[in-house]
DNA sequence: TATTGTTATACTCTATAACTATA
DNA sequence: TATAGTTATAGAGTATAACAATA
């Protein structure tokens, strides 16, 4: 009931545990993601946030943040971020004066295409060993255990 | 190529991305492992810490640090905390008087054997939709990623 | 020379609370 | 009264660089 790694340590109950390995695995795909986005500076969560606004255009501040699973107050210094480097753009909102519109300018709407490509050449490069049907496979069950969690 | 969530809200290629699967599957989670372990205010760094030194009395913290992947300087504060709480202790390496052999106290043996119930317990509830089947095959996917990684 | 534990320091990501301007 | 954006502030969790003691 305790296996031996390659350092001759013993790990336990930890390599039995799905969540020991769901936190590994997220470690190494984080780490991943910056090596094939290390030249546009760009991490998992801004990358969520363009694609978001570029399918969403005319989002406020809020919704995005509420869609994305951060406080509103976070929002704000990774909108100025991606605002000061000339990829996303604050609009009035014509309805309701207290929000923004938020939108991806021109270079934005560039930029999102060549992350997507480097993010399904970063997906190529985690998915490597896995059949197709393997990948779906995992998909499907990594949703699963976040849809049990969300309802609970 | 597109899917609107419930919120109505366009999410691109992201659902599509097995990357962004396990970040939401990790966040989740550890947001159910945190309210598991609320009462015993123990993370799972925590958790997987006084498992190593628990299977593997008179481990020094530079080995430990390397075996859950952080750097030793940042080990400090984490035994720090744990030896504070009484759960670790530091004893003197008898062979090498730079190092300290760190044990588990008998509260800390103790303390780990309700943790890893809880653990188990925390486990059913984020695998209660799967079988086991499917935990096995989850459990395999997820090291095959890790692995992928980390041999890249 | 190299390694262990330590400190000082900083950076990222996150949250809460309070403010303002609107609604 | 309630909401959108903002600010100030704080707390995890992490890293790097430098130091003393020891190898």
């Amino acid at each position: 009931m305790s296996a031996k790694g390659s350092g001759g340590i013993d790990y336990g109950i930890l390599p039995g545990l799905v969540g020991y390995h769901v936190r590994r695995a997220q470690i190494a795909v984080f780490a991943e993601f910056n090596r094939t986005m290390a030249e546009h500076q760009i991490t998992p969560g801004q990358f969520g946030v363009l694609t978001l606004i570029g399918g969403n255009p005319g989002l406020t501040q809020s919704a995005l943040a509420k869609a994305v699973g951060i406080e509103r107050s976070t929002m704000v210094a990774m909108i100025d971020g991606l605002e000061v480097r000339g990829l996303v753009e604050r609009r009035d909102s014509p309805k309701d004066r207290r929000s923004h519109a938020l939108v991806l300018s021109a270079a934005g709407e560039a930029r999102l295409e060549q992350l997507k490509k480097l993010v399904l050449r970063h997906e190529r490069q985690i998915l490597a060993d896995l059949s197709l049907e393997e990948r779906q496979t995992l998909i499907g069950l990594l949703s699963r255990l976040t849809r049990t969690m969300e309802r609970a």
